[in-house]
DNA sequence: CGTATTTGACCGGT
DNA sequence: ACCGGTCAAATACG
């Protein structure tokens, strides 16, 4: 009796499902890019908005067919399998002051959550802390090797309600001033959209004499087999490449009017283009009063930090 | 009293 | 074995 799981042609079809997922995202991705340029005259439904709904569409269609290869108990959705799973009680420690770790009860938790897989994510840096208008929930907190600061777990509070996988993670960087890095890990699915998102003004950090917010979107192409689909990434480091689009930037660090996409555009490139270190020309077109030209330079320093000088 | 945060243990990838 | 991401009981909060 056979015990295949995966026929082949069943596998060659989820592949190419999943090529043709990461094309459209990725078009998408350029599609929102080019949106920037002219904006709606009311403020009914932003052509960013729907750009992120159907790159949250892709992502998770993306991520549920990739998490269900190797793994036949991601099939049952997220929020039902935690109820009853054989690991969500059980495990307790400090009160009896007994160690329990060769309880079985600890052993029933084994395979009770799966690591997120690659999916898109985002970087920002920004001086002060951001409500980005979504409801998250913390859910832990790490202390990261050679970094003087903890790292900040957030999930969507929506997760068990309307399953939204959205999480990120915020962290102080080293580097002088101090900047919260803030790293989004795949999109919204929730339709809990609080407001319009503002930096929160913290009254102990003073105002600062550089005013800039950044926003790098960044598509990890780790894969072998996405690599095809990125030519024009295969050539570098991965860490290097960075799709530069919803940008946002506020000139004196006390308001952010409903920030828009920012473009990139490096001589001789097209919107979107993989960029790396060198000085880059932008322009700004935001729903704001304030559209401006710019001119900065893009360093990538240690791993995952890159700054903007203007 | 329901919801959010804290915090140490567990787990999986490397 | 180590490190970082996640879980969940205890605790804090409104």
């Amino acid at each position: 009796m056979e015990s295949i799981i995966w026929p082949e042609n069943l596998l060659n079809d989820r592949n190419k499902a999943i090529r043709e997922l990461l094309r459209g995202r990725e078009f998408t991705n350029q599609l929102g890019v080019m949106l920037s340029g002219p904006l709606p005259a009311d403020g009914s439904v932003s052509a960013e908005d729907l750009v992120m709904k159907i790159m949250g569409s892709f992502s998770n269609t993306i991520s549920i067919l990739d998490s269900s290869e190797s793994d036949e108990v991601s099939q049952i959705p997220a929020s039902s399998r935690r109820l009853d799973s054989p690991c969500r009680d059980g495990r307790k420690s400090e009160d009896s002051g007994q160690s329990s770790k060769t309880s079985a009860a600890y052993k029933d938790r084994r395979g009770c959550y799966k690591r997120r897989k690659t999916s898109h994510t985002s970087i920002k840096l920004t001086p002060n802390l951001i409500d980005d208008g979504h409801a998250w929930r913390k859910y832990g907190q790490k202390v990261i090797l050679n970094a003087r600061h903890p790292r900040n777990y957030f999930r969507c509070t929506h997760k068990f309600d309307q399953g939204c996988q959205a999480t990120k993670q915020v962290q102080m960087t080293e580097n002088e001033p101090a900047m919260h890095k803030t790293t989004y890990h795949g999109f919204h699915t929730c339709k809990n959209l609080l407001k319009a998102p503002q930096i929160i003004l913290d009254s102990t950090h003073p105002a600062t004499d550089s005013s800039y917010l950044l926003c790098f979107d960044s598509d990890r192409i780790e894969k072998s087999s996405d690599r095809s689909l990125y030519p024009h990434l295969a050539k570098q480091e991965h860490k290097q490449n960075f799709h530069m689009s919803d940008y946002h930037m506020s000139p004196d660090l006390t308001t952010i009017d409903s920030p828009g996409p920012m473009t990139v555009l490096s001589p001789g490139s097209d919107h979107g283009d993989v960029i790396s270190s060198g000085v880059y020309s932008c322009t700004a077109s935001t729903h704001s009063s304030f559209g401006m030209d710019l001119m900065g330079s893009v360093d990538f320093a240690d791993d995952d930090v890159f700054q903007f000088a203007f």
